[in-house]
RNA sequence: GGUCGGGUGGCCGAGCGGUUAGGCAGUGGUCUGCAAAACCAUCUACGGCAGUUCGAAUCUGCUCCCGACCUCCA
């Protein structure tokens, strides 16, 4: 089998993995602001680091999952400057602060839980490590590149360009230009250039967070939590960083910058950046109001789509597209990938159950189909690329059927096949790429239906048997108002849900 | 304006120098009481213009569109 490479952002090429720490991975991802419900967009970025977790996992690895909860410290734009985006919204919604995070924490965990989204090992707050952000910045301060005006510090980039040569590495900005681009922000006249940035915010008496600190009773700037938080809990240098591609600047590059001002050398080894979801061609983004919220999605009322769609079809559908691409959410997208996920699941279903007995001998088909297992892993090795995986597995399907179909060709295969088939469904499907069959979920519980439904289904053949089709019709109909069909097979008829 | 990334068949989406991507939709067939499903076959492509090459969707140049970032953002 091929070995993983994964897309580094710093290099800007694929580039085996290999883990600082042979044996166990250390993995920082950027979580989300809690000011509001969580949307689609954010719920792709780490459905996308979920599948490299599980993968790294499903290869052996021992990993620690770090992906935080900012319930701080971001500023709002233009209109509301100098203004705490949780601050603004608790304001909004007459609540306590840290009474919106926590309606929005529990929010987001819910829509994890509903995506299937692995929880990380630690899930840190920005809130819950004041004393170690302070701790940063006076290191950075301590080591010449952190400077204090009025009760807030500044980050020197100009000192720590000439020093290091660095800034500007990760997101390929250079900082001569952005001196020249960046606008009038607030307190702009404090910093020594237009490009440092804030690692610590003297707050006015309205601001409802704030911390005391040496400096002043403020708040820590806007990229200073993720270097604190991954230095506590996976040190100095660790091995993968990831977030979306959107904060690449300024806020990893920063983050870069801090750690290497702070402890003297980068934090991650490999940077992962995920890509956007858009809608409308655009972007999809709470800021802007480009957004479809998942519940609209599920229950189908929104004027985007046709009819609702399962949390598992959304997740296969978002497998569908290679992570670092851009994917455009649409209703027909939807359409086909629901269509396509059940095909799937029900060879997937299939092969779970077929009991094979050995036939001794490795036909052509044997050989084809073990070649086409292992590419499935060569894909998945490939930078993690889900739809071509998915493609290598759609390309199985036929031969699952054919067996199904009791083709003679097809029911030659040798045991060792079929159970390679039955491991890589289930290993592929369910424990790396963490799709759940919406069918175990939706039929369990159900001895009395399957009995009911037997019933039927004899009372059904009997009509048959006597060519009465309306009596047949009738019932396959009518079933169909409860989303149950019906499939007349050569096996007999067998019954699912829609 | 600066930096970067895209434009692939009806739709979504891989590929990134020579090979069928794949899914959905369409078409023809097999099967079926009829359907559905399944199976087999099949039609639509690489924004435009030049160039490099035996050969380009894939490399180079120009050009036209679109997007992201530069400001909180996944």
């Amino acid at each position: 089998m091929s070995e993983l490479k994964l897309y580094n952002s710093l290099s800007k090429e694929k580039e085996a993995f290999v883990p600082i720490n042979e044996g166990s991975v250390g993995m920082y991802v950027c979580g989300p602001t809690v000011y509001s419900d969580v949307h689609l967009g954010n719920i792709r970025t780490f459905m996308s680091f979920d599948i490299i977790y599980r993968y790294l996992k499903f290869h052996g690895h021992k990993v620690r999952y770090v992906r935080n909860i900012t319930d701080v410290g971001h500023l709002v734009g233009d209109v509301d400057e100098g203004e705490d985006k949780i601050a603004k919204r608790a304001k909004l919604e007459e609540l306590e602060p840290m009474e919106v995070v926590q309606k929005y924490t529990n929010g987001f965990r819910e829509m994890m839980r509903i995506f299937n989204i692995s929880d990380p090992s630690i899930e840190p707050t920005a809130t819950g490590h004041m004393i170690e952000q302070i701790e940063m910045i006076q290191q950075i301060i301590d080591n010449g590149y952190g400077y204090v005006q009025n009760g807030s510090v500044y980050f020197d980039t100009q000192k720590f360009n000439d020093d290091k040569g660095s800034y500007g590495n990760l997101s390929g900005r250079v900082l001569d230009e952005l001196l020249t681009e960046t606008r009038d922000l607030k307190n702009q006249s404090e910093k020594r250039n237009p490009g440092d940035f804030a690692i610590w915010m003297k707050a006015d008496e309205r601001h409802l967070m704030k911390w005391k600190s040496q400096w002043s009773e403020g708040f820590p700037g806007w990229h200073l939590e993720c270097s604190a938080m991954s230095t506590k809990y996976l040190g100095k240098h660790f091995d993968i960083h990831g977030g979306g591609n959107d904060l690449k600047f300024p806020h990893h590059e920063n983050e870069v910058a801090q750690n290497e001002a702070a402890c003297g050398c980068a934090p991650a080894k490999y940077w992962l950046h995920a890509n956007m979801l858009l809608m409308n061609g655009r972007k999809m983004s709470k800021s802007d109001g480009n957004t479809i919220s998942a519940q609209d999605l599920f229950s189908g009322k929104s004027e985007h789509v046709s009819k609702g769609y399962s949390p598992m079809v959304v997740r296969f559908f978002m497998l569908m597209a290679h992570y670092r691409s851009t994917l455009d959410l649409s209703d027909t997208a939807l359409l086909a990938a629901e269509k396509g996920y059940k095909k799937l699941m029900e060879a997937k279903r299939f092969l779970q159950q077929v009991n094979h007995e050995e036939t001794g001998s490795i036909s052509d088909v044997d050989k084809r189909a073990n070649e086409m297992v292992d590419g499935v892993f060569d894909e998945l090795n490939d930078d993690f690329n889900t739809p071509k995986a998915l493609a290598r597995l759609f390309e199985l399907v036929p031969i699952v059927n054919s067996y199904k179909d009791n083709k003679p060709t097809f029911r030659d295969v040798s045991k060792q096949t079929i159970d390679k088939l039955k491991k890589c469904f289930s290993d592929v499907l369910e424990t790396i790429m963490g799709l759940k069959d919406d069918q175990d979920s939706e039929a369990s519980g159900t001895d009395a239906l399957d009995g009911v439904m037997q019933l039927v289904l004899d009372l059904r053949q009997q009509a048959r048997a006597n060519k009465d089709w309306a009596t047949a019709d009738k019932i396959r109909d009518d079933l169909a108002a409860y989303e149950i069909v019906i499939k007349d097979g050569k096996e007999g008829t067998n019954w699912s849900y829609n």
